[in-house]
Order: structure tokens, then sequence, then C-alpha cells
RNA sequence: GGGGGUGUGCCCGAGUGGCUAAAGGGGACGGGCUGUAAACCCGUUGGCUAUGCCUACCCAGGUUCGAAUCCUGGCGCCCCCA
């Protein structure tokens, strides 16, 4: 086993805070395995580079000889952590959280060591709490250290509703940490306050308290929202390596060191060379980010994948040719095509209108050639057989049926 | 329990009887430029084979030649007083 420095050297790494840092040194000191918890909410089903982050640092606890404790938030599902949120959430039925609980245990294993992983739902020891035991968790915490949290106290000063059930999350976590007796809690930079209000929690009930580690959020592939599904920003880890590179390719420059620290395998010196080879304009950014979105799709499919997915990705992109494995679309072709129906039904746009937008804003082409603006019947002959492309990326090619 | 406010397109937000498929912004999408990056410029952003038709401003009725705009009832949300 690793020195205590040694170790709190590579846990440090990448993370927003560590608080507080002495007792973590203190505890790693210890020589123990410790017990570092995540709790995670069944709300999204399928996970992302954002959602892996913490998962990867758990990792690397694992790899220092640490248990791993993975909380599914089965029952705190019935509030919707209300973190970062501006509103109440809708709360899930019971199958839709079995159902995605199924999934992130599945997912995060790509990630995980099973061996040293744990897994545990919350409703183990929150279902079974009575009304008395409630009255006596709500009275470890005040109103005024509750609104402290950012997210409530913007709501309540903008006069947004909080449900007062939503001031019972970061409770029912804190009381999570005292059920495993957890040594650290893993999380997002928005869960600090939940975090503390369990470190806070264990003081109270006499146990040595955790430590409480937060990583920053990973922006989306637009670079500037958190990475979610609902903006339509995220790298889903079951991505095809085709669309998990292409999508890896659009990040912004300025995030790719992040990327790379937290989203990537690589040892903490080797990113540290390529951030400074960035920065003095001896890599040039394209480059690194190729060896990114590899290494990315590397770690999630495979190495020989990886570069495959890059090979298929100049193809298109760099030489501006049309991909190898195009879509067929079936169709009954009169002599006369409507285009936008035509684009329509192949699935390329969502409706007959967008499809005369894309046309008329030059969207569209026809075996790599635009089509006219004022094109919207063309003859059979022209689309048989052919590739059509609507922008950069969505292709199909037509057959008729026989 | 009482009083007040508010509900518009993916989001924010203007509009307070006709000229409104609804200003402006954001986002998204497409084009240009490129390293499919960012930034920037241009365009599009309800449906329909379409100089027109249909559906839309929380819901249901009503007034009117005509309603997102006025009235009635309902629902949601917010604030203040108690």
């Amino acid at each position: 086993m690793l020195s205590a420095d040694e170790q709190l050297h590579v846990i440090k790494s990448g993370v927003a805070y560590l608080v507080p840092e002495d007792a973590m040194r203190a505890k790693l000191a210890q020589g123990r395995p410790l017990v570092a918890k995540l709790g995670v909410d069944p709300t999204a089903p399928d996970l992302h580079l954002g959602h892996a982050v913490p998962l990867r640092k758990l990792r690397q606890f694992q790899d220092l000889g640490h248990e791993v404790v993975l909380i599914i938030g089965d029952f705190t599902a019935l509030i919707g952590d209300p973190s970062g949120r501006n509103s109440t959430r809708p709360a899930l039925s019971a199958e839709e959280i079995e159902v995605n609980a199924q999934t992130y245990i599945e997912q995060a294993f790509k990630i995980l060591d099973p061996a040293r992983t744990t897994m545990r739902r919350n409703s183990e020891w929150l279902a079974g709490l009575g009304f008395a035991d409630l009255i006596r968790l709500t009275s470890r915490f005040t109103v005024a250290r509750i609104l402290e949290r950012d997210d409530f106290q913007k709501r309540y000063r903008e006069g947004v509703g909080i449900s007062l059930h939503e001031l019972l999350y970061p409770m029912a976590q804190a009381y999570d940490s005292v059920a495993i007796r957890a040594d650290v809690e893993l999380g997002g930079n928005d869960q600090l306050f939940n975090l503390l209000a369990g470190r806070e929690l264990m003081e109270k009930e006499g146990m040595e308290p955790q430590v409480c580690l937060t990583l920053p959020l990973l922006e989306g592939t637009d670079g500037i929202q958190k990475m979610s599904k609902s903006y339509g920003n995220y790298v889903g880890l079951t991505d095809e390596p085709a669309d998990m590179f292409g999508k890896m390719m659009s990040i912004p420059d300025e995030l790719m060191v992040k990327y790379y620290r937290l989203c990537t395998a690589l040892p903490v010196e080797e990113v540290d060379v390529l951030e400074e080879q960035l920065a003095s304009g001896g890599l040039h950014p394209n480059l690194a980010k190729r060896r990114l979105a590899r290494e990315v799709v590397g770690l999630y499919h495979s190495a020989e994948i990886a570069v495959e997915a890059e090979r298929a990705f100049d193809r298109v992109f760099k030489e501006r040719d049309v991909p190898e494995d195009i879509p067929e679309h079936v169709a009954d072709l009169p002599g006369e095509v409507f285009l936008p129906g035509l684009l329509k039904d192949a699935g390329l746009v969502p409706s007959n209108g967008e499809g005369r937008r894309m046309i008329a804003g030059g969207g569209v082409r026809i075996d790599g050639q635009q089509v006219n603006a004022d094109a919207l019947n063309v003859p059979r002959d022209r689309v048989l057989g052919a590739v059509i492309q609507v922008g950069k990326r969505r292709f199909v090619r037509v057959v008729a049926r026989s």
C-alpha cells in the first residue's frame, strides 16, 4: 500500500474540494481500507461522461486498496434530488426506479471493480423509519442551516416554490452516511452541501465524520452547460463508437485538459505534459483532441474500435466522403419525387416543413451535390440508389421497393 | 381564513380587441469560414405537395363581424396579511 501522502496525491488530482484535507490524510494513515461512498440518483437511466467522473475517482480509491459503497437512492428518489434544480422534480414510480437502478449498475461496472464494490439501496434503512425517527432526524438540522444551500436560498429568495419534502433530501442523504459509516463521500460540486450535512450528522451521532470530496461539474459538448441529457450535450457511455468519437471531437479546446483529467485513465503526469505542450503550442489542438477521443472511445469500447472510429470520422469530415455504412431507405418512387416528403419518410427530418427548410437553406445533398433551393420535386432517377445527405452527418441511401 | 398577482412558442420574455404563426433574446438546426473546435457572419425555427388551408398564447364556455388580448367558471403557480 502506498503511503498516506502518496495516496493523497492521487486522490487530490482533479478534485474541486477535499474537506478537510487533514482528516483525509489522517484516515489514510490509519492503514485500513476506507469506505468510499457515492450516492446515485436512479433518475437518469443512461450514464454519460459526467456521471463517470465520480466513478473514475472511486476507481482510484479501489486501486489504492479501498472499498466502495454505491448507494442507489431508491428511497430518496421519492423526493428527487433538488440539487442545482430550480423547481421541484416529479417523483418516480417504484418500477421506473428499479429499471433505472439496474441500468445504472451495469454501466457503473464498466468503470468500477466489482470485487471491491458493495451495492446498497437506501430504502434498506430509510423505508423502516417511523415518524418519530424522522422527527429525531430533522431535529439535528436547523432551518437556517438548510436554507444556506445555494439553490434553496435562491429559490426562496426568488419566490420559486420549495416543497417541504425537498428539504428532507440532504437529511436523508446524510443519514445514508451514518448507516454505512462512510469514511469519505464523493459527489459533484453541487453536492458539497449534502456531503457536509452527512459529515455534520455523523459527528452529532458520535461517529468519526466522513471527509467530503467533490469533483468539478463536467461541461458538456457545448462547453457551457453542465453535461446532461436534457441539454443534449452529453457523451453517453453506451454511445456508438462513431458517435462517441464525433462528440468528443466537438468539445471546445479549452475543455480538453479537463476531459483528459476527469474522463480518461491516463496517468496524471502524462496529462501534465500534454497540458504544457498545448499551452506552449508544441502540440496541435486537433491532434490532442483526436487522442482524447481515442482514449475515451478506447475506454468504453476498445482501442481497436477507437482507431476505426477515427478512420470513419476522417472519411466523413476530413475527406468529405460518405460513411461506409449508410442506412438504406426503401421507398416507393413515382416518376416525380417530392423531396421534402422523402426526407421525412427516410427519417432525415421530422416534418415536410423542416425538409423544405433544409432544402431552402442549402442543407440537402444528393450524391454530394447540393440541392437547389427551389427543387422540391426531383425526377426518380435522381434519387434512386443515391445517397441523400442532410446537414453534415445524416445520411441515407435510397432504394426502390421491389 | 382574507387580499393581491400570474400562466404566451424548446426556454426566457413582449404583446392588453383586427396590420400577430405572435416583437426581442437564448437555445437548436442549416449555410459560410475551420481543425465537424471556439469565435464570427448569414439564414431557418407550428403542421400541411402551400400565392392558400389548418392548428396554436393553461383548460372549458361566452361576448364580438373579429379575442393571446374582454367576460364567466375551472386548474396551476407565486406573494402579502392573519
